[in-house]
DNA sequence: GACTTTGTTTGACACTTGTCAAGAAATCTC
DNA sequence: GAGATTTCTTGACAAGTGTCAAACAAAGTC
């Protein structure tokens, strides 16, 4: 069980045996996940507490106990889903031994996790949209924009070690460049399922070689 | 008066007389204009047709006589918000003489209207968004899109005549490898304000070089 | 086993939403 | 200016929203 620590809101309010509390975290990541599911379909604008206790096992009043508003629920969804997004290339990163067999390995993950996990993507864009308006969600999504910049930039350093050069852009530069394709890909999947994934490993390869130079 | 065609919705429903069609078309751009401004200040989710007439000299009412629905409306203020903003760079495309010049122009062009039109990016990067959840939305997204990406293209182009030079990446990843930069500095620029246009600028500066080669 | 604490259900509340319709007002036509 | 047409206002509706609180069930404590 991942503990999903708070980034900003209080989160300290409930009292609770100490026996108790990992029931009550264990409660949270299952409404959590749950509401993820609903979020990831019908896009934050159109998801309602009711929804997404209707599409899971527990009724509405039980999401209001666990959590103290519809921010506080979401603002907890996007830190979960935050611990599990940002060390998805980390084993790539780590027993590739080769710039070319980094690049593969990177490229079919971003594939892979665009087509099995395409909802979370959509949700993770919409939030950022949303983060621009709604300020309670503003910590959390640049939180989460940090960790991805960071995950992009351990794969690139760590290219350009393989491939005995240096990184020529800085890293908020190179995450927003693989980020732009990656979101471009998110939003043409709808329309273009089949081709989409091989679009983007094709308009990644063309890029990943001019961030580094010897 | 720029005349809105629709990309997919059906739109000529109300007979009317020829000779009042123009009425109705100022009505519906100055509904559209409110509507925007409204929009880009609360976002998709938050905005109600209420609001939006609120913010108007119109009552609710009027709203509805002018547009089927909130989708109609929406989708109409998309198109026309088009209209303005894809044609944004022209003029200094056509009159740059030289790759310096070019690059300088586009930059100050851009971060003026990163700073000056904030609401209305803020706005598209939430449509762009809501069109992955809203089937309705998306033709008008992706026209959209598209129209960006010639845009992104032609100063590309221009830029490596300009030097001497092609482009080394195609239409789409040039795109989106700006698009990421920019959405950046868009999300970036509440929290930021006085930094982040020159932190745009320094990146662009950074990557545009490496788009092109001789 | 009685009692307290914790967890859950249910139903209600105040409010907002999109939509529509009936009628008033303004405009046009002759 | 009378009558028809277009435009706008107003008020209402049904449905859905977040929130909460009181009743109920379960579990833990002594």
């Amino acid at each position: 069980m991942v503990a999903v620590t708070s980034a900003s809101a209080a989160e300290e309010e409930r009292p609770a045996r100490v026996s108790g509390i990992d029931k009550i975290e264990r409660r949270r990541v299952a409404l959590a996940e749950s509401a993820l599911k609903t979020l990831g379909e019908l896009g934050y604008a159109r998801t309602s507490l009711r929804e997404i206790a209707n599409n899971s096992e527990f009724t509405h009043g039980v999401v209001h106990y666990y959590f103290r508003d519809k921010i506080d629920l979401i603002s907890y969804c996007v830190r979960y889903y935050k611990t599990k997004c940002a060390r998805r290339y980390d084993e790539v990163v780590e027993t590739a031994t080769s710039g070319e067999e980094l690049v593969t390995g990177f490229l079919a993950k971003m594939t892979q996790t665009l087509v099995d996990e395409t909802p979370m993507h959509k949700l993770w864009y919409d939030l950022r949209a949303q983060s621009m308006f709604e300020e309670q969600l503003r910590p959390d999504v640049e939180a989460i924009d940090k960790l991805l910049e960071e995950m992009i930039w351990r794969i690139l350093g760590r290219y350009a070690e393989l491939t005995a050069s240096t990184p020529t852009v800085d890293a908020p530069t190179a995450y927003a460049l693989v980020d732009g394709l990656f979101e471009q890909a998110v939003v043409g999947y709808a329309a273009n399922p089949d081709k989409t994934p091989d679009l983007l490993t094709d308009r990644l390869l063309q890029v990943l070689p001019k961030l580094v130079a010897p």
